[in-house]
DNA sequence: AGTTTTTAGTTGCAACTTAAAACCTATTAA
DNA sequence: TTAATAGGTTTTAAGTTGCAACTAAAAACT
């Protein structure tokens, strides 16, 4: 990656969203919870022996990730014992993240793909894998990275056209549900 | 998402690698660590005052990276009280998992973009946001997306025509560092 | 040379979190 | 009407975190 800035301290500040991420998604089971939820688990005791988890643990994190905004908990109609939590679009956003995350174990942890696999419903192939891409949907690898600050994002003196990038950035991270 | 599957029993048993990348990155602070490193971060101190970590807690996590290949630790030639941590490019290789969880963070959370904006240094224009991709490089959302199999994987009696895919995938999935 | 400072840790201890098992309460099924 | 199920809470032991103080080696200062 080229040298990315002399000058950390903006990152320690307030201005990544990595850290509020973490605090939310970041603990123990979240994600195993994520996944198994994905996979059309709903119920408390299914996550219970779904996911290898205590009872208490995944009480407390349930009551937290419906805090976070992350799932819904709502009482089933038919038989008012159970619960059926589902995934929030939020939640669902979570998708991206998780399949990099596993990704990344296929190729450095086990070395073979998961199975079953994670395909393209309308050929039924498999997706590709998870990278980062420039606007022109060009694969970036680290090296073609760097980190620009949002004033400097213009690259003449040119206002409008600034905001211009700005904007369109703030749809792009904004596009995922909407389509 | 489409009905994914009846069976989870396979979700849980050592098919899937997400527990694995978990068990290896998911502990507390690994990201924070990461993301340090990732912007060049190197030395021990460096990181005790770039993240808000306590000593014992870094040591033990710079320790584990090290021994699960994520970094590399090499006291310094100039310097022999110095010590030099570096990313692996296993290590380097979790850049699209981090992006992908900044992003949802920036959009679920903070609301705003996280401030540097990580860009294409050729045009320096913003990157995409970090989504799921067929095999045309169309985007999918998560109503896209179905579970195949791995033997389920030949759409005809085919078996070359099966193997070419999952020999396919497996070349996506190492394709991050080789570009 | 001797003292101080810097770097990268380790150790000890209190506070907090996790895990396993037992318990509880409201429904539903037999 | 008794038993079983679903979704929790409580209790207690074990493990983890975080802070502060300590150490050891190398470098810098006087």
């Amino acid at each position: 990656m080229e040298k990315i800035r002399e000058d950390l301290s903006s990152l320690a500040g307030g201005e990544c969203s990595l850290p509020v991420s973490l605090e939310v998604i970041g603990e123990r089971w979240c994600f195993m919870i994520l996944r198994a939820a994905l996979n059309g688990v709903g119920h408390f005791e299914d996550f219970l022996s779904e996911i290898g988890i205590a009872r208490n643990i995944l009480a407390n994190r349930l009551t937290r990730m419906v805090e976070a905004g992350i799932m819904t908990r709502r009482p089933c109609d038919h038989d008012k014992r159970k619960v059926e939590y589902r995934l929030t679009d939020k939640g669902q956003d979570l998708l991206p993240t998780m399949i990099a995350l596993r990704q990344w174990g296929e190729r450095w942890e086990t070395g073979v793909p998961s199975n079953p696999i994670l395909c393209d419903s309308r050929d039924r192939k498999p997706i590709r894998k998870i990278s980062m891409r420039a606007h022109d949907d060009r694969v970036l690898e680290m090296d073609d990275l760097c980190w620009i600050d949002e004033a400097e994002l213009k690259p003449a003196s040119d206002g409008a056209n600034r905001d211009d990038m700005v904007v369109r950035h703030l749809r792009e991270i904004g596009e995922s549900t909407a389509a």
